[in-house]
DNA sequence: GCGTATATATCGACCCTCGATATATCGACC
DNA sequence: GGTCGATATATCGAGGGTCGATATATACGC
């Protein structure tokens, strides 16, 4: 994770940051609130996140891995890899056309 | 507005679609409503519509113009512009990120 | 005149997020 | 050996925002 993006409101769904979090391998809750903190300037909250992967795991978007130590770690589920990759994509052509229209109409 | 992105979840914040949907040039809430659906595939409630702009216009980050007829057209403000342009190339070097580990992960 | 599209507004239910709180273990430091 | 901060997960209540339904009114086509 990389960027900062100040702001009005969120940045994006905690789902999606979570997600995306996991796009890069395996990670457990604590590693994930780390990576996203440090990715996106703001922590997400532990309310926020373990609830959310109790979604997402019900969702069949994320599964569950044996605990190492005291760490339950998570992985994206194939379905959960080729749904977020699309997302992004639509994400991304988004982004670019808001950039674009704005471009033209504020030089 | 245009692509589709199906579907876990949202695809973005309500007044995101909306101000990314009056980047291209001032319009009234019903023509709101029309061009988000017709870029994300799924409607935009009344209700999310309008109580989403009330609170953009509280924020600044919208204005309403003169009403024509029965249109309450608004724009961007200078503000609203800048900060959604930052916030998109935010968006955009995320969703590239998140592209880029799922694609080194998953080959 | 009737139905559909246009156009705005409001309401209640529900979901999710947020922040605080609780608990427990580990390593470092003195 | 005891304490402090970081690691790690879990849960709770409050509050905000979204959703879907409902209401109202005008314009247009047939």
């Amino acid at each position: 994770m990389e960027h900062k993006g100040p702001e009005f409101g969120r940045f994006a769904e905690p789902s999606l940051l979570i997600l995306v979090s996991l796009s890069d391998g395996p990670k457990h809750g604590y590693a994930i609130m780390q990576d996203v903190e440090g990715g996106t300037g703001r922590p997400m909250g532990a309310g926020t996140l373990y609830a959310a992967l109790v979604r997402l795991e019900e969702q069949g978007l994320v599964e569950s891995l044996a605990p190492v130590d005291r760490r339950r770690p998570y992985r994206l589920t194939a379905v959960g890899a080729s749904n977020l990759a699309e997302h992004l994509r639509g994400l991304s052509a988004f982004a670019q056309q808001g950039l674009r229209q704005l471009g033209e109409t504020q030089p």
